[in-house]
RNA sequence: GGUUCGGUAGUUCAGUUGGUUAGAAUACGUGCCUGUCACGCACGGGGUCGCGGGUUCGAGUCCCGUCCGGACCGCCA
């Protein structure tokens, strides 16, 4: 070992002690007379001192030291006149009497300070500096102590880790895959997997009966902030379980890593039906830290005819924008009544954005004195605005926002106004945790441009029992044996119930519009395995990316990974893709086709 | 595929209506300083204003194109 100790250790205890350390040199400050050296390693800092009076020669010798050299440094542990309360080594500083450049440094682009003044771009270049840095080192400190915790946790209950290939087989379903050529079998092509899916299946009916993985996975989509190319899964699945048991399961899971890492204790998870989320949400990812529920007009008019109580939206008053449109939906935003026109400009333009996509904003002013104002008043008259707040169970000082148009664009973008008007009444703090199971998901969904249906999870998933009959009558609306676990509006998993029939996994291919020859080819090997006794199974995936990130405190995923990729999806230290030479082309058999 | 914001000193940024020699902070260098710990003080070096074209007497500033980066929509079973 070239150091007795690291950085972080020494206190009063070690006195006197003859100690070596080794480290990069964080900063030095020049006293004229004396000399200080803050030695850092990945576990703290340790202060040098070095004394013109008692070793000039030395301290020369150390005013040559430059940023980020990496020095070794022999000397005693001495008790400091001046303590420094803040760091854990204050109480003490090593006289050196001797040290030794390891190497030495060019000057770092940023400073390699907690606050450092690097920008993204350049931390990106340089990553191997700026892991240097505290924030970004806690970060994967912070990550490996979930890994660690989740491997003990799901240990203990008997999963087993086992590794499935990352070289698998193309399939057309879903996320577009990551390709790789084969030498060995020209014009054929790997594919890296977007999940373990199959294989995760493959070792149920191999009796593994409790898997998991944390493990990497690839999908050649566009990025985000929270999407990587490659990133990492907690990847379950069990054997002889209902859905209830892969609920309480990783539900425990999750609460266990919320005590043990950040001390949190958690009740017992909420549940809602996907179409209730939708409903009450507009999303099926809804952020459950702040209440402020959809209420939807049109069906409380509908409901108020059918009870021959008064309610006006389409009835009588003639206005044509709720008249026409499908949906008429709002939120209550608490005690906004008070917003300027200029906030409520704001609010339209927001939801007017291209991204979001509403026609205009419709506001209700409930004023503290008890009087309503809305920028509908040309159609709607008090007593009418009064039974709408009624329905929002608005109080004085309320401001409800209403939005009309096609349901599904709708609610996505009252979804979106709802989080917004949540971050600015400050109700989406990132010390707050709010669990959500999302349950009854659709089990299959039409897309307009192909003319099919897609699996909504995805095609290995088993319809509930009870919806199976609907397949053939309205498959929209069978729901599927598959959940998702949504925290503070992000989707931390998901997973399903699998199908373990062989022949209910082929009427699901044709569901999805695939023929026999064609199921057969891509997911034969999975449903000859179904004929050999495949157990009940299900399972459940973790983005573990965004767990780390959601225990971090941090929307950026990118924080938490060591080397991430950018927004275009290169890796901006290595400079990678890049173009591969005629040769490796040559061996691939491939031709590359771009100018 | 689309929307949008940005690119000026090593770094983070400012730069007014298009007008003198492009500034600040920090980092860096030199000198001074014996208890600093974001040390302090003084002095100094440091610029292809991303790149190309255009408008103009004159462009960091306006226009067009392009490259790079960030966020978002589509996409992500």
């Amino acid at each position: 070992m070239l150091r007795t100790h690291n950085c972080g250790e020494l206190t009063l205890k070690n006195i006197s002690k003859e100690v070596t350390l080794c480290g990069w040199v964080q900063r030095s400050r020049e006293m004229g007379g004396m000399t200080f050296v803050d030695l850092r390693d990945r576990y703290g800092i340790t202060q040098l001192v070095f004394n013109m009076e008692t070793n000039a020669e030395i301290c020369e010798q150390a005013r040559q030291l430059g940023r980020e050299y990496v020095i070794s440094v022999k000397g005693t542990v001495t008790e400091r006149s001046n303590k420094n309360a803040k760091m854990p080594t204050g109480e003490i500083e090593i006289t050196v009497n001797s040290f030794e450049i390891l190497n030495e440094a060019k000057l770092p682009p940023f400073t390699i300070e907690d606050n450092t003044d690097g920008g993204d771009e350049l931390r990106m270049k340089y990553r191997y500096l700026d892991i240097r840095r505290n924030p970004v080192r806690s970060n994967l400190e912070l990550r490996h102590q979930l890994a660690m915790e989740t491997r003990n946790y799901l240990s203990k209950l008997k999963f087993i880790e086992v590794e499935t290939p990352y070289l698998i087989r193309s399939t057309p379903e879903g996320a577009r895959d990551f390709v790789v050529p084969s030498r060995m079998n020209p014009g054929e092509f790997y594919a890296l997997p977007q999940s373990p899916q199959q294989y995760k299946q493959l070792l149920m009916v191999a009796g593994c009966d409790r898997y998991f993985q944390i493990v990497r996975c690839f999908r050649d989509e566009d990025l985000r902030a929270d999407r990587q190319p490659e990133f990492t899964q907690i990847d379950c699945e069990m054997s002889f379980i209902t859905q209830e048991d892969i609920l309480s399961t990783f539900e425990g899971l999750t609460k266990q890593l919320f005590k043990s890492i950040k001390g949190i204790k958690m009740d017992k998870f909420t549940r809602i039906s996907y179409a209730d989320a939708m409903k009450y949400y507009g999303s099926d990812k809804p952020d459950i830290r702040f209440d402020m529920k959809f209420v939807e007009l049109k069906s409380v008019e509908a409901d108020a005819a059918s009870q021959g109580t008064l309610f006006h939206l389409t009835n009588g008053r003639e206005f044509k924008l709720f008249d026409e449109a499908e949906i008429v939906v709002g939120i209550n935003a608490k005690g906004c009544s008070e917003y300027t026109r200029k906030q409520l400009d704001e609010l339209t333009d927001f939801v007017k954005k291209p991204q979001i996509g509403a026609g205009g904003l419709i506001y209700v002013r409930y004023n503290p004195d008890g009087t309503l104002k809305s920028s509908v008043d040309k159609f709607y008259n008090a007593d009418d605005l009064k039974l709408w707040a009624e329905k929002f169970k608005a109080e004085p000082g309320d401001l409800i926002l209403i939005l009309a148009g096609k349901t599904e664009k709708t609610q996505k973008a009252l979804s979106e106004l709802r989080l917004e008007m949540g971050s600015r009444l400050g109700l989406r703090t990132n010390d707050t945790f709010a669990p959500l199971w999302v349950i009854d998901f659709p089990l299959l969904e039409w897309d307009e441009d192909t003319k099919r249906f897609y699996a909504k999870h995805h095609p290995f998933t088993a319809p509930k029992p009870e919806d199976i009959p609907m397949l053939e009558t309205n498959p929209a609306d069978v729901r599927a044996n598959a959940y998702d676990l949504v925290i503070n509006g992000v989707e931390i998993g998901g997973g399903s119930i699998r199908i373990f029939n062989k022949d209910l996994q082929k009427k699901m291919f044709t569901m999805l519009g695939f023929s026999d020859e064609e199921a057969q080819a891509q997911f034969g090997f999975l449903m000859n395995a179904f004929e050999f006794g495949a157990p009940p199974h299900g399972g459940i995936a973790f983005g573990f990316d965004r767990l780390c990130s959601m225990f971090g405190g941090s929307e950026s995923i990118r924080d938490f990974i060591a080397f991430p990729k950018n927004n275009a999806g290169r890796d901006v230290m290595s400079d990678s893709p890049s173009a591969i030479s005629k040769e490796q082309l040559k061996e691939l058999s491939l031709k590359v086709n771009v100018k």
